[in-house]
DNA sequence: GCACATCAGTGCGGTAGCGCACGAAGCGAG
DNA sequence: CTCGCTTCGTGCGCTACCGCACTGATGTGC
């Protein structure tokens, strides 16, 4: 039914590597370093030292189409300051999120799982940096059977964790639920207590209308667990939000520190 | 809030392996080999010797429980006329089904894919016959990164796809769809049109109350689609079910004909 | 500094699904 | 045949969420 976030440039020439600021969320330019995503950074020495001359940086603005649902695969991304929702779009336009990958992952998993694609959409939902490497190398770095294999693999299990308990959550919870695990899962995954995102937008990625997303916000302000206001939203208090969140956010998390556990960071 | 249905005896003793008709579905106690089960089928013959005499034959009573949330896994397990859902059980009982798992595949991924457990529940849904594995052995197999490694990739690549898709159907469709769905899922891992089956058990399944499919499988019954009775549903007419239901189910069979071809039986 | 586009808030009728409570129908055990 | 258990059908009030329509705020570009 509704829009659901158009289709920007579908992937094509390369972002300039700066000003990254412009799109996105507040890391202050910091310097970047692919090392700063989780699974890079957990690489010994030497599966790194293959690896980095193929790491390509990309800028990542807001709302940028990395695969269409059925697109083969050319490159994977390894997020540090943006963040990617998998997203699946229905027939209708009707949208709903089946995952997020931040620094603490990886976009492009079924390349090396053996499918080339998937019926999923992955979208920029918070600008920022990446950096890229072509599916080919990723692949030969898979198949050594090292410890590259058993890091994705393991993230890849978190991954599932994750879009089962979606599953779950769209079931059972409400949108105020929801919005609460959601904003607590991309906080974890952005070094920052603020996020640039509309209602608009967060009502597509669960899924629900905009109004409830208002409306549930609404409420969080007035118990001043978050501040809104046009694109900008500042959490305030991190655990009362995390009491409001259902089961779901923490399971996911602790099976995520569970499995990475290098990436106990937030 | 519903008791989500109790915790038989947690994978304890062998079960005789014999009477699979007492406790379940549909098949004539025809002599049941392992790669009935597709998976163990699409073995090239070198992989099926090493793994074949580690085959343990189980029976699969109904409500039978494989793996609780959190045990570790001992064993892996190929069903071959049984079905096992993977399934997550709230802090307060509720329930909803995550996946669900047939003769096409494989309980216990997370085995392989290095966790050891999983937050979910692996339960008998319906009952019947499998094989099982030390996951010792599985492990040993899949880590000589040959053709099983591949196949059970691609498996896992396809039961993400079902995973995200249920999330998806558990945003956005009715009921009436998802039991639709539910069934015809159901019945492409039997070779029957029949499932033995109350509605109470589909309820906990679909993550509804017991009234809603009540409401919808009669529906269906009073447009000539099944037949219900007392635990007994019989599927007409199955091309016009799947024109009731949403197109999730359609995505998620493409996508597994997709990744594992030599399947396409049904 | 003004115009316009974007974002957020609000109201309102409609409805799908929930929780609960009860009753009827099939089936098995004695 | 009868009792009792399981399974299924139904009614009723309630709530969360939807779809729609419109208004009011807050930037942003010219």
């Amino acid at each position: 039914m509704k829009p659901a976030l158009g289709h920007l440039e579908p992937d094509s020439e390369p972002f300039v590597d700066s000003q990254v600021n412009e799109f996105g969320n507040s890391m202050e330019a910091r310097p970047d370093s692919p090392r700063q995503n989780h699974l890079l950074g957990a690489l010994p020495p030497e599966e790194w030292d293959r690896l980095r001359p193929r790491m390509e940086p990309r800028a990542m603005p807001l709302g940028h189409v990395l695969y269409e649902s059925g697109d083969a695969m050319r490159h994977v991304y390894f997020p540090t300051t943006s963040i990617v929702s998998l997203l699946y779009v229905m027939e209708d336009g009707a949208s709903a999120e089946i995952a997020i990958v931040g620094n603490e992952g990886i976009v492009g998993i079924s390349l090396f799982m053996g499918g080339e694609t998937t019926p999923s959409r992955a979208i920029v939902q918070s600008g920022g940096q990446a950096y890229r490497v072509p599916g080919h190398y990723l692949k030969e770095e898979f198949y050594r059977a090292g410890p590259m294999q058993r890091l994705l693999l393991r993230y890849t299990q978190a991954l599932i964790t994750q879009m089962a308990q979606t599953a779950v959550c769209n079931r059972h919870h409400s949108v105020e639920q929801q919005l609460c695990r959601w904003l607590l899962m991309s906080l974890d995954r952005l070094a920052s207590n603020q996020l640039r995102m509309t209602q608009e937008l967060i009502a597509n990625m669960l899924g629900v209308r905009r109004e409830g997303v208002t409306e549930s916000a609404g409420k969080l302000q007035k118990l001043g667990l978050i501040e809104y206001s046009r694109g900008t939203i500042t959490v305030l208090d991190r655990s009362a939000l995390q009491a409001h969140a259902c089961e779901c956010y923490e399971v996911v998390k602790k099976e995520f520190d569970r499995l990475l556990p290098w990436v106990t960071a937030t």
